[in-house]
DNA sequence: AGCTAATAGTTGGTTATGACAACAATAGTT
DNA sequence: AACTATTGTTGTCATAACCAACTATTAGCT
């Protein structure tokens, strides 16, 4: 059971990375600029750092794709009044509505998939994502992994 | 409902990289060396095209990934009797228990994640998946995404 | 048989991704 | 005021992946 269960997930993972690369293009953005995006977009306003984290990417890496996405005007950068050290990253008009445009075909699509499925068990299958996605988290935020190097890698991610 | 479907998704394969960013290392692999085994291992036998087009990567990458886990003797490589243009690709013993070591793990942690959904439940789960996977596999193969470039683009791999 | 596809893999070159470390600027602490 | 912590940026490096060009086989025609 765990055994295909594996197996679908890590094959759909894999194929929706693949896809991501595909759709990413679309509109001139990387994959990880893609991510970005909707991150600034739903959260509505994000720091670098909290960019970072929520990408689980080191904040350097965070930097750079706010700078691209800066520089397609998709997102602005804009110093805090009280700490002069953060910058916030807001979504331009453009950048929403990019966002807009990429997910809304997506959701088109997922909501046509999830139509066959009764309405009981659609809730619980993104309840489990959730799960899922908690419970992996959890053992990263642990310190990055279940095996190996306990010790001090991972200390300047998240 | 789509949008928390996907939402759930997005995020949920996001960790997924980043935990498989981690895992890999602990046996001295990377990422994708780590599915290319899997890929293998499963398989028991698979030409370096084979691999290409099951990971979703152009057969230069595959070739290259091969070849890495052939050095850490982890793969072999044999030509094909019939057709010397063939390269199969077949686990070592070690290869083998790598993998072994590096699923058993993760096979304990699902199986236990799996637990508190009742049967049924976790069945429909896995037709799920599957069904995800093949629904993107076809849009990906109907060539790379849902706008733009829908040209020339996607020829050369899988 | 002999010439021309087509196919399988490899190699070269380029780009992108992301980590790590060092740094500047700002904020807090004692 | 001096030290420390935090935020973000920049420099540097390794890796991953793509595309294109190439080699070596094999298959198909005539």
């Amino acid at each position: 059971m765990a055994q295909a269960f594996n197996e679908a997930l890590s094959e759909l993972v894999r194929v929706i990375q693949f896809r991501d690369r595909d759709r990413a293009c679309c509109h001139d953005l990387s994959v990880t600029q893609c991510y970005a995006l909707k991150g600034v977009v739903d959260e509505g306003k994000m720091t670098v750092n909290e960019l970072a984290a929520h990408l689980y990417l080191d904040k350097s890496t965070a930097s750079r794709v706010a700078n691209g996405l800066v520089e397609k005007e998709m997102l602005e950068k804009r110093r805090d009044e009280q700490d002069g050290r953060l910058v916030h990253l807001l979504p331009t008009e453009r950048g929403r509505r990019v966002q807009r445009a990429i997910e809304s075909d997506l959701l088109a699509e997922y909501a046509e998939l999830l139509e066959e499925f009764d309405p009981a068990f659609r809730a619980a299958i993104v309840k489990l994502m959730r799960r899922l996605r908690k419970t992996f988290r959890a053992r990263v935020d642990a310190s990055g992994g279940s095996c190996c190097f306990v010790g001090d890698r991972g200390g300047s991610r998240a």
